[in-house]
DNA sequence: GACATCTGACCGACCGGTCAGATAGTTTTA
DNA sequence: TAAAACTATCTGACCGGTCGGTCAGATGTC
């Protein structure tokens, strides 16, 4: 058993799950096959169930991989800046990339949690989902309150409505007629929103910066 | 076209959207068989296509019912009291009605959101429901502004938050290990985040300037 | 008999999963 | 060194089951 051989097979199974990824967030966990996916990848349909037991295993590991991947670009966007107010704006840059990669991803998710709101598996990959986000909001959180930027509360519970809103706003957005041009709109609305609420309305607007 | 007849196709229809609407919330869409909704409604399949003329278009029905009613019961519950606190906290207890209503409504709900995000019909239902949320929420926020109970900010957005806060609890909500434990947790928290959220810090008496 | 309503057998398409091999790279053997 | 054996990887035909949709005819009502 060399070492390549480990290493391939890591390969090969991240190369499936990208595709996998991108094939859900069009057309949606059922409505995908396992021969889209193949296909998607380059390969042939038996390849996925070489390197998954089943479509089940391979969408739980996809979800995994997916959170996993999220946690830490979260972590690093947030201890990339310094200041309660900076690490906010770092989130919602992070959350809001981009009309296309916005899209895929909440459609993707989206279809996770009506996964995660039936089948036990799926659940607790949410579970942990929400668990290493709330992780980073209290940080961020209880860093703010105590340099008395945001109002003093319970940390878990803004944290867990911070998380609310940006979800939230995510939910409207994907029902908006022009998703390209109301993305902006969302995004600094969710920043002003997400600030207000922290803050309590003590912070003058400010003009975000373009990148 | 006698009037019974017409009548009778209403029931029957209604009668067929609600056997669907909890085969839905159990299995979601796409397993959900036009068998499976024929069976609950007490019927034979081919019943399901001689009043809808597909399964999609049973679904969109099904969605389009499903607002209506919401928005109905909506606007009830919020006439029914005084105030825009009361109002708040009246939405509250109809969107977290009991832990087993709420999750069929939730997961329905959130199968509906994926079938959005991907099919323009279902997109346009869906826009409909935040358009007549939108109308309820903001009614609220403008009165509450103007009785100087909540913080003066623009009405349109603060109802947008209010919503994201009601659709993202909900979300995590459904992600959480003992939903039944943690049902009056959630409902609590969205009442308490909501006032916080509205009022603008707890009860300050002084009023934050707007925008 | 005319019409609306209802039934369930049936069809064709689709898809997850299986499997008998093909292929290519490596190791062992002669 | 070459042949043979072995192994991991890959292929796509195939199977069994499912399901949306069709339809010929049954049932009931006026």
């Amino acid at each position: 058993m060399p070492r390549v051989a480990a290493n391939h097979e890591a390969e090969r199974r991240l190369l499936l799950l990208k595709a996998a990824f991108r094939e859900v967030a069009e057309k949606g966990f059922s409505h995908v096959t396992l021969e889209d996916i193949a296909l998607r990848a380059g390969v042939s349909k038996g390849v996925t169930l070489y390197y998954f037991s089943s479509k089940e295993d391979l969408f739980q590991e996809l979800f995994s991989w997916l959170i996993d991947s999220i946690h830490l670009r979260m972590r690093e966007a947030v201890d990339a800046v310094e200041g309660p107010v900076e690490k906010v704006r770092a989130l919602v840059a992070l959350i809001f990339p981009s009309p296309s990669k916005n899209r895929a991803f909440f459609r993707a998710y989206i279809d996770f949690c009506g996964l995660a709101a039936r089948r036990e598996a799926f659940r607790v990959i949410d579970e942990r989902f929400y668990a290493g986000c709330g992780e980073v909001d209290r940080g961020i959180v209880e860093e703010g309150i105590r340099r008395g930027v945001f109002v003093a509360r319970d940390p878990a519970e803004s944290a867990s409505t911070l998380r609310a809103i940006f979800d939230g706003l995510m939910l409207q957005w994907l029902a908006e007629k022009d998703p390209e041009g109301s993305f902006a709109k969302y995004r600094d609305r969710c920043e002003r929103e997400l600030l207000h609420y922290l803050t309590g309305a003590t912070m003058k607007p400010q003009r975000r910066k373009s990148r």
